[in-house]
DNA sequence: TTATGTACATACAATAAAGTGCGTACAAAT
DNA sequence: ATTTGTACGCACTTTATTGTATGTACATAA
């Protein structure tokens, strides 16, 4: 849980505030979300399916994302209320329209080589 | 420091190692790379300037940042070896040409009211 | 002469994010 | 009768990030 009132907090509250760009990154930041849009970017996934698209995330860390894109509006749930249970997950207008900004960063990446850049410095052997 | 072998460091490897996008997100995500970016997108600042128009940012944390950031290419950094100290940091090419990428987030942020969507959850009354 | 400003460095503490290992309930397949 | 699969929940540990409190060296201003 978070601590409120921490500096830390604090922080990252003021600069949400007024700027687009740290209200995203507040939202989609950390290591799966981003992912978890662009895989859902062409179709609905179900959770199993989604899980095995996206190597090495785990259950927990699978769940507690997506409810937090629920939440937030990226992503809407469809749970069909089934024994087992199946659920599907998609990406709701805001998520979609989000894609577009993907694809600028993708772009972006690939014409000036980020890949190799961060490998470079990062390693990958 | 990092723990090269945790599985946290090694999927943090894993997704920058294929994706352009990871790959960015791993130079410039944090809580005050993109700030210093955004500042320094029309004008060079010296150290303290820049201190002072990000509003609480620590000295540790600025200077981290930016050394950072010179590592990996985004901003260059002019000492002019005088006493008082006097340094100057601008964007790099590849600084700039992301600036085109931010402004990118920042526009679509706007025009989905991003702000308003974060403080609605995350609180700023 | 004490304070202020510059551009840092560093030990340490606090906070946040990510990962591990379990358990649930039911159904169909082996 | 045991295993496999689905979609989670939760307590706990490990890593990572951010912040706090200092100190440095020299110079000019009050």
């Amino acid at each position: 849980m978070r601590k409120q009132n921490s500096t830390n907090a604090l922080n990252e509250q003021q600069l949400t505030f007024n700027c687009p760009i740290a209200s995203t990154l507040k939202m989609v930041g950390g290591r799966w979300k981003l992912i978890i849009i662009w895989n859902l970017r062409e179709k609905s996934f179900r959770y199993k399916e989604l899980q095995r698209s996206i190597p090495n995330i785990t259950e927990k860390m699978l769940t507690q994302q997506l409810s937090s894109l629920v939440e937030d509006g990226w992503v809407q749930k469809k749970d069909y209320g089934e024994i087992p249970p199946r659920t599907e997950y998609s990406l709701t207008p805001l998520g979609k329209s989000f894609i577009a900004v993907l694809e600028h960063i993708y772009d972006w990446g690939k014409s000036n080589n980020i890949i190799g850049i961060a490998n470079a410095r990062y390693g990958n052997e």
